[in-house]
DNA sequence: ACTGGGATTATTGTCGACAATGTAAAAACA
DNA sequence: TGTTTTTACATTGTCGACAATAATCCCAGT
């Protein structure tokens, strides 16, 4: 899963990537400073190019940027997770209603491969939900491309998803209901098939309200726990 | 309507917000190059600042950048065009919905008022359109910060509106459906003040499509003529 | 011992110069 | 004359040094 595809030509680009990844992976911790001289002495370069790269994850919304002060990688509140959990609901249902007018043969075809994968994935091993995660975005990222919807394609791939990643490791969170949202997930992909673009949008927006009100539940056994 | 606040202590967060300001304005021309001596100097600042100015601007999709080219403005195409008002129906219904649930009295009060003003002005001058399409965004505006949900602040008012602006100006159209917007303006609110999310968020999908089904009219038309 | 103020230090912000790349013009060849 | 190659130019990319701001620490005063 390495997103920094090699063709990257500038320095900015290449390490917003890197940095990207690490931030999202926890290898640079949630709340950290971003240190300019340490960052630009580890990747071997000058500052000049590395504040580019902070002015682009600052715009994205990984890091928080203060005048003078510096910058620090985000720290998710559990409001900001939930906001981000609606904001999902509402993009990614336009996405499934989209791609259910624009989709092809081929391309459903394909979804549907990446669901039997995935259904292999929890019978043999249903508790690491690692690929099973991996997989839940591979889903959702092919129905976004599929929206042939530019500007979609830009907040839900580029910003959005790695926003999602983040909060995975930073609350630590497995799904656990991995069975019932592939069942969601095939219903969806049923009605894409059939060009039916209002319940795709519908069936969407339940998935991922599900997914959100699960996170609620735990969220509060977790507060309880305090 | 100065969008650039005075509180912006850095050079890159300055010449952003003016910059932005003259491209959507129409000040730069669409699809011009932004050429980075010229810009430094005429800002009198150096280019290290610029550059991370530009940098903001790629990322809002303002202006498009090709290493080793430099950046043009963008040219917003007819299908990025609907792109983007898919995306708002999507945004601005869940906006919608959740600021049925979060807006105080005081909120839809000054709501009222905002709405008030704008039949008076369509009243007045029915021609001009400019304090009409100013007061069109000024309403999006508040129910979007009604809703409380920072992420869908972030991405409606700090970046999508920038959009809506410039392709304003870019195809100079002028709604011409200020009344019927007005009207369904007034139903919307009426949802919000009752706290009727699900009536709230389905009137504002509808007013959106109906915009922009308003505005794949004229670019029907439009193409005939060529 | 604790608080306030001032000097010190570390970090960010800005600048000008140099290197690398792309573009356009000019020259050489067919 | 048309095409290709080469050269020169303009523009972007990168770097290291300096200036400005904020954070830290130390010391004086009560």
């Amino acid at each position: 899963m390495a997103s920094c595809a090699g063709d990257l030509k500038t320095i900015p680009e290449r390490v917003f990537c890197q940095l990207r990844e690490a931030i999202v992976e926890g290898e640079i911790p949630a709340g950290s400073k971003i240190s300019e001289a340490d960052l630009a002495q580890t990747y071997g370069i000058s500052r000049g190019p590395l504040r580019e790269a902070i002015t682009q994850l600052a715009v994205v919304g990984l890091v928080e940027r203060r005048p003078n002060v510096g910058a620090r990688v985000i720290e998710l509140s559990s409001e900001q997770l939930l906001d981000i959990f609606h904001v999902r609901e509402a993009l990614e249902g336009m996405a499934a209603r989209q791609a259910a007018q624009n989709m092809n043969e081929e391309q459903v075809e394909y979804l549907r491969q990446t669901l039997a994968q995935h259904a292999d994935q929890i019978r043999e091993e249903g508790g690491n939900t690692y690929f099973q995660q991996s997989g839940d975005l591979d889903f959702h990222y092919q129905i976004v491309m599929g929206s042939a919807n530019e500007y979609l394609v830009k907040l839900l791939c580029h910003d959005l998803y790695f926003l999602v990643r983040l909060y995975r490791y930073q609350f630590g969170m497995r799904s656990k209901r991995g069975p019932a949202a592939l069942s969601e997930h095939h219903h969806i992909v049923e009605a894409i098939a059939r060009g039916d673009g209002e319940m795709a949008e519908l069936l969407m927006r339940s998935h991922i309200r599900a997914s959100r009100e699960n996170v609620e539940r735990m969220l509060a056994t977790e507060s309880k726990l305090n």
